[in-house]
RNA sequence: GGAAGGGUGGCCGAAUGGUAAGGCGCUCGUUUGCUAAACGGGUUGGGUGAAACAACCCAUGCAGGUUCAAUUCCUGUCCCUUCCGCCA
């Protein structure tokens, strides 16, 4: 969610910036319901406080009403002579009097209070609601077009692009061979998208995991999270998930639950509705989580093979940052994606995303695409953004300044560090032999108890 | 799954319908050879407003309701604790 502040002093300026994304948001009505609330407030506000001070006079004329009746009690009782008697109830008559008016008058304000609070909520639920189809503003450095095909794509870096004196053989092929992957018997189970890792097929991924957990923990300084893997609805809220992407999240039919489609779900709300001391910052996490997504907008699209499933894996990195800090974070945190690549070995190549093709919570992409020598293509292994304080504002992760200012938004940026399928895809078919055997990369052999060639 | 109790500031904790005590911690100041102590002040978040300071409004887990007025009464809901049952 944008800052409300920056539509009311550049709504012309954030529309550019919208339409930069080859989209538009509701500015104008966003502007209008803006305006129309702040009159509501004055009014409303003005109204509260005659009531405080109403009913605050009220309590008292009730305290000295209680009195005056004792007081006649007594009277009555035949302590007092008739005409003392006869002004007590006089006395009682009138506050009765007064308490009867002030609760008939009060009352009213509180009708007109009822009626203008229906109102505000009616305008406020339309701002918010509008307010979540504003996507974040691009940074100036993103390229700019309409959609994926400005994506500006950089020369290939890392390992040397593999080169076979035979025609190397994708991993749906080498995968079954080797009794690594088992295609058929994932379909029994679970239907179409699962597959079975088996023997070294399992063992290698475990290992992959291990060594990229790892990896992070001891030279990039992240924090191991373990989060449930099944969250409340309102998690995915304050993600920005929903209500967008309901229909590709797997949920409990009786429960409020549902399954992360990325630990970034999680880890985004981890310090949901509280205010950090600025020296906390930056929070480095990293998390390894199975990832569940129905893939409804990809049906029919990479069937084959392991790259897309219902289920899958992957381990991600993500930072809460001081508003200052996160460009260079994000600089950071693409490197902590490439050394786990260039560990592995992979070639690779960095892709800048264009503003039309930059997710609607995100301020910046870099996209990780490795090249994966037997399906020949490449594959998207890790996603890079930074959310500058989008996100942060959703799920209402503040921190207070060391200096004790106001309180502020910290910065969020999340990573793939990476994705299992296609690092398993890249290891399978760009380290096949001749023979149908793969040459295990030096990193992963300590987690494979030594393993070298899985034949 | 059943039963009971509970959720109030950074922490503890009072307030049974009259407008959120008190203490601890923290912090500033005064006093003071130093420290300590004492005394005094300050000490949440959001909003409206605004040059700034005020001022005002909202917030007692959350959402509604009753009332002139709700921490207090009612309904729903979330969470925590304890006991019973079941269970890897």
């Amino acid at each position: 969610m944008l800052d409300i502040n920056l539509i009311r002093e550049k709504p012309e300026w954030v529309k550019a910036q919208t339409a930069k994304r080859n989209t538009t948001a509701p500015v104008d009505e966003i502007l209008a319901d803006d305006g129309r609330r702040r009159e509501i407030i004055l009014e409303v506000e003005e109204l509260r406080r005659q009531r405080n001070e109403s009913s605050k006079q009220i309590g008292a004329w009730m305290g000295s009403l209680k009195k005056l009746e004792a007081d006649l009690k007594r009277a009555e009782a035949g302590q007092y002579v008739g005409q003392e008697l006869a002004a007590l109830q006089t006395q009682l008559n009138a506050m009765q009097f007064n308490v009867d008016e002030a609760k008939a008058d009060t009352g009213r304000i509180g009708d007109r209070i009822a009626e203008l609070d229906e109102e505000l909520r009616q305008v406020e639920a339309r701002l918010r609601d509008n307010m979540l189809w504003v996507p974040n503003i691009v940074q100036d450095s993103v390229p700019v077009g309409p959609d994926e095909s400005a994506n500006v794509f950089h020369p290939p870096q890392g390992a040397p692009k593999p080169v076979f004196d035979f025609e190397p053989k994708a991993h749906w092929d080498l995968g079954p061979a080797l009794d690594i992957i088992d295609f058929e018997r994932g379909v029994k189970l679970s239907g179409s998208r699962f597959y079975i890792l088996k023997g070294m097929g399992a063992r290698l991924q475990r290992a992959v995991i291990q060594f990229m957990l790892n990896y992070h923990l001891e030279h990039h300084g992240y924090t191991e999270i373990q989060p449930p893997y099944m969250v409340r609805s309102a998690i995915f809220e304050g993600a920005g998930q929903l209500p967008k992407f309901f229909d590709n999240i797997y949920r409990d039919a009786e429960e409020d639950f549902m399954w992360l489609g990325t630990a970034e779900i999680a880890l985004t709300n981890l310090h949901r509705d509280e205010i950090l001391a600025e020296e906390m910052l930056p929070l480095k996490y990293v998390s390894y989580t199975p990832c569940w997504r129905r893939e409804k907008m990809s049906a029919g699209k990479d069937v084959r093979g392991i790259k897309r499933g219902h289920e899958f894996h992957k381990v991600e990195m993500y930072q809460f940052t001081h508003p200052d800090k996160s460009l260079a974070a994000h600089e950071e945190m693409k490197q902590h994606a490439l050394d786990i690549c260039d560990a592995l070995g992979f070639h690779y190549r960095l892709v800048d995303l264009a503003t039309g093709d930059v997710g609607f919570a995100m301020s910046k992409t870099y996209d990780i695409e490795v090249w994966a020598a037997g399906c020949g293509e490449w594959l998207e292994v890790s996603s890079i953004s930074n959310a500058t304080d989008f996100q942060a504002r959703r799920a209402n992760v503040r921190y207070k300044p060391a200096d004790g200012g106001k309180t502020r938004f910290p910065h969020t940026l999340n990573a793939s560090g990476l994705a299992l399928p296609r690092v398993m895809i890249a290891l399978i078919e760009n380290n096949q032999q001749a023979d149908g055997s793969v040459v295990v990369p030096e990193v992963l052999r300590p987690y494979m108890g030594g393993v070298d060639v899985i034949r």
